[in-house]
RNA sequence: GGGCGUUUAGCUCAGCUGGUUCAGAGCAUCUGCCUUACAAGCAGAGGGUCGGCGGUUCGAAUCCGUCAACGCCCACCA
């Protein structure tokens, strides 16, 4: 078969992805080899393939195609996630765009909907996956909204909340008025922005208590104990700093540090809110930071964390003044309907039209935004919510990852992990949204200022038995159950998909979860550290008390060669399957991990994606050229060849050592590195040469046997990073049944021995000296082909590489050489160099130049000499030699010894030459 | 404010518990080659006082301290 020049992976890629699926050769099924699990963390269900999760997917089945080669049994679950927050948003703008609102809609209208879209635009990104050559077992594909995952986060959220670890209470949590929802502390990122610190004055309501007390003591005693106070033509006043000028009108208090002498002269008196005109009190905490601002703060106990907690102490009113979506509520009073971050602008104005604002200063502070919706941000808002108790799990989803049961790479983000743990608050589970698992709770009738009453079941009729046996609600008809409209965080059921994809909560103890469980690796990125990988540890050791995975791999982010995230605006996200057009799968995927260090961010530059296809191009050809020889059968197989083929099975066998080496410490960009040179540099640079036979000329069978058995533990060793073009070639190193496969076909390759070691470092030196005869004819301008007489200068006696027949051969051809001698003297008009202590030397008749050898030699002479002293340094250094290791102080002496032979070699050769 | 990490050739990175001929790789650069497998190639070469300072040691890119720059994570200072 006839096979071009370049290797056009187009067609290749196709047809043997094809090849693998009609043979279900991804599928897995439990059996008596040792599992392999990876279970893909869900892509969005409607999201793009984009580079991040190139890397992901490429890493991942590196890793699933190692094992099947290592003839482990690999199971590579993929699936997708509902993403329900960027899903719902999703469908929620694309309804807008017809003209229709979610709010005018039945919940079961907008899940139509969202189904519709889900059918329509799901899965794209599993079938982008297939381009890469992801080996995913397909049949397994899941859902985290399909009917086993829903039916397991039912149960599991039943179970928690009969557990007593499920909780629903009123707290001060994140809302985002856009999507309406609330988030849990994780969904919320903190932005620097340059911000404004307004200055609002806050007038006293009593002045006349002030002047009783002043006439007690006269404000200018306050004011010599160190108060300061504020006081103009309408009174006296306190002076508030707040970036939040819009919330006034939920103030229910001030307050001041006790211990502040600034602000003792407003201790229990009572000031009026600005522009509102309530008479709220003065509080005294220990919270307020007396240095910040002027060391009086507004406390508005509906809209921030810590003047909830201050009102709780203080038993403060709490007035809520915004609607859901951040408009201004009638509780407000003022600015009723419009947008909180339109009335922080016009309060402002109004505050300093009516002469209560102080100052405005610039000031640099943090908001809080949704995740998944970086233009509004976030509202603490008070809050009815469904919580999960986070301390019960932070305590058993410690231990494995500190005592080392769970392997995270890097290491560095164990510490990461701990103090997210120790410090962890209760998860907000609950979403309200409709896209989503809705949670099982059934609200009770009850009167209008009573408490609400709920049952927490797997199905209705499950609640209303358990409803029956509520005093007072003995006689409830399921109708009057009113299901929670609320739908559960999606990490609720991500958080079980390496036990739900086996089936492990609604089967517990199924033959598929006890083979498959605890998984293998998770590939993953550090960003979700804490919404799911945290989360998978509690759940899978709360549910089958073992860890999920054994090793966590973090990958880095992608950024573009600048440094720079990749981003849609930037425009400088490449499209990943323009280019798998371009360089084919296997280069991309090559390009990809080439640029990616374990652990660090990965700068992705589509040069190296060139490479990539460069080095399937060099595959390709190397393939040509030892399918092009003719086989002599009755030629017997040259000492060279032999030799060359024995050390080229020693050298896989350590560079095989060193990939499984790296393999294990997930260094994947090294064993790539390591696989590339293997290939490149020692079998096509060097064996290939050594071997091959002149043109035209015939080709031993032996060695022809031993070339295809070298190039198909090759294309094994290459198919996880490159799939496509080993399967190809694989497929024509020998006739293949239907059905075979590089994939599955097992790789054995035996540790290097001592023996082998000998034989590489050989090797090692034939190569030197070949490299040091090309230097040669390199600087005098002499051709590759030109043959050229090699003189080396030893002892008639002594031991060298080049008196091994089978050595001296190879280096005659791979130098170019007419032919070698041993001479105890160098010839006039020779080149030399030096390999360890043995000098080499090229005859070049008339060609040499002595001006230029004088010159080389004088520079190397006084490297060594310089070289030498170093040495001597050390050596005479009494507490070195009394001090370091026997064995080093030996090596110094020999480095000595050598230095000083290499000098007088090259003394002598100088003096010849003058 | 706390914690973690990074800083080694033009670029991206190795260099493990300090000592195997004055620090390695890939890419890029320069030079010479269209040598019948491959110019998406081959051969050869140049390039770094290992962020600064101080210390420990016979000996430090490697250990300790300190400073600096960059990056990431966490934290309720309005």
């Amino acid at each position: 078969m006839e096979l071009a020049s370049k290797y056009s992976p187009q067609e290749i890629e196709k047809r043997w992805y094809q090849y693998w699926i009609d043979n279900k050769l991804f599928a897995s099924k439990p059996d008596g080899r040792e599992p392999y699990t990876i279970v893909i963390p869900p892509p969005n269900v409607t999201g793009v393939l984009h580079m991040g999760h190139m890397l992901n997917n490429t890493i991942q089945d590196i890793l699933v195609r190692k094992a099947r080669l290592d003839g482990k049994n690999a199971c590579w679950v993929p699936g997708t996630d509902h993403a329900s927050i960027a899903t719902e948003a999703k469908v929620v703008n694309r309804l807008a765009e017809q003209g229709i609102k979610k709010r005018d809609l039945t919940r079961e209208e907008f899940l139509k909907h969202a189904w519709a879209w889900t059918e329509e635009h799901g899965g794209i990104i599993l079938k982008q996956l297939r381009r890469l050559g992801a080996s995913c077992d397909w049949d397994r594909t899941a859902f985290t909204m399909d009917e086993k995952r829903s039916e397991s986060v039912m149960k599991v959220f039943v179970d928690l909340y009969e557990k007593g670890l499920i909780y629903r209470g009123l707290r001060m949590v994140n809302w985002d008025p856009k999507a309406q929802t609330v988030l849990s502390t994780e969904e919320v990122i903190y932005r620097d922005e340059k911000s404004k610190l307004y200055y609002l004055k806050y007038y006293v309501a009593d002045p006349e208590n002030l002047q009783a007390v002043g006439s007690k003591v006269s404000i200018e005693a306050l004011t010599q104990e160190g108060n300061v106070i504020h006081k103009d033509s309408k009174g006296y006043y306190a002076v508030v700093a707040t970036t939040r000028p819009e919330t006034i009108m939920g103030d229910t208090a001030m307050c001041i540090n006790p211990k502040d002498p600034k602000n003792q002269w407003l201790r229990g008196h009572k000031v009026i809110v600005p522009l509102v005109g309530r008479v709220i009190p003065v509080i005294e905490d220990r919270y307020v930071d007396i240095e910040f601002g002027t060391g009086c703060l507004k406390v508005t106990p509906a809209h921030d964390a810590n003047d909830y907690a201050l009102g709780k102490t203080h038993n403060l009113e709490t007035i809520d003044i915004f609607n859901p979506d951040g408009t201004l509520s009638e509780a407000a009073g003022l600015y009723v309907g419009q947008d909180r971050m339109d009335v922080r602008k016009q309060i402002a104005i109004d505050l300093q039209d009516a002469g209560l604002m102080e100052k405005i200063e610039d000031y640099d502070n943090k908001v809080g935004y949704s995740e998944r919706n970086q233009d509004t941000a976030v509202e603490p808002r008070l809050c009815k919510q469904w919580f999960l108790n986070m301390k019960h799990f932070a305590d058993i989803a410690l231990p494995p990852v500190l005592d080392g049961k769970i392997k995270f790479y890097p290491t560095k983000y164990v510490t990461t992990y701990r103090n997210w743990l120790e410090n962890i608050q209760d998860w907000c589970i609950s979403r309200q949204l409709w896209w989503g698992h809705r949670i099982p709770a059934y609200f009770l009738p009850t009167g209008e200022n009573e408490e609400e009453r709920y049952v927490v079941a797997l199905t209705k009729e499950k609640a209303l038995e358990k409803a029956k046996k509520i005093e007072g609600y003995e006689n409830i008809t399921i109708d009057q159950l009113q299901r929670d409209e609320d739908a559960l965080d999606t990490w609720f059921s991500s958080w079980l998909w390496p036990i739900s994809l086996f089936d492990g909560i609604n089967n517990p103890g199924n033959e598929e979860i006890k083979y498959y469980y605890p998984t293998s690796v998770l590939v993953t990125g550090p960003d979700i550290i804490f919404f799911w990988v945290a989360r998978m540890i509690m759940a899978g050791e709360e549910y089958l008390k073992d860890v999920p995975f054994r090793s966590v791999y973090f990958t880095g982010i992608v950024r573009d060669k600048l440094g720079r995230k990749m981003s849609k605006s930037l425009g400088n996200s490449p499209d990943p399957l323009g280019l798998i057009d371009q360089y084919g799968a296997d280069g991309v995927r090559m390009g990809m991990l080439l640029s990616a260090p374990a652990g660090n961010d990965i700068l992705f530059d589509e040069q190296l994606c060139q490479q990539g296809a460069a080095f399937c191009n060099k595959i390709w050809n190397a393939f040509r050229l030892v399918k092009g020889w003719q086989v002599d059968k009755d030629l017997k197989q040259p000492m060279s060849n032999a030799n060359a083929s024995t050390w080229m099975e020693a050298k896989i066998k350590s560079a095989y050592e060193e990939i499984n080496d790296l393999y294990g410490k997930y260094r994947l960009n090294e064993a790539l590195m390591s696989v590339f040179k293997l290939f490149t540099d020692e079998f096509s640079g060097w064996y290939l040469e050594m071997i091959k036979p002149a043109y035209q000329a015939p080709i031993d069978q032996k060695t022809l046997e031993e070339t295809l058995c070298f190039f198909e533990q090759l294309m094994k060793i290459i198919h996880p990073f490159m799939p496509f073009i080993t399967e190809e070639l694989y497929q024509h190193i020998a006739e293949r049944k239907d059905g075979e496969s590089i994939m599955v076909s097992p790789l054995e390759i035996a540790a290097p021995t001592a023996k082998d070691a000998e034989i590489i470092a050989k090797y090692e030196e034939l190569k030197q000296v070949v490299s040091g005869v090309r230097a040669v004819r390199q600087s005098k301008n002499i051709s590759p082909r030109e043959p050229l007489t090699l003189e080396v200068v030893i002892a008639a006696d002594a031991d060298n590489i080049t008196k091994d027949d089978a050595l001296g051969m190879t280096i005659s051809k791979m130098a170019s050489l007419a032919g070698i001698e041993y001479v105890g003297e160098k010839s006039d008009g020779t080149s030399a160099f030096m390999i360890g202590t043995t000098e080499y030397a090229v005859q070049l008749g008339n060609l040499i130049d002595t001006e230029a050898e004088i010159q080389k030699l004088e520079a190397e002479l006084k490297h060594l000499q310089g070289f030498l002293v170093s040495v001597q340094k050390k050596l005479s250094n009494e507490r070195f030699v009394a001090n370091a290791p026997a064995q080093v102080v030996e090596l110094e002496r020999k480095k000595q010894a050598d230095a000083e032979s290499k000098i007088a070699t090259i003394t002598e050769s100088l003096a010849k030459l003058r």
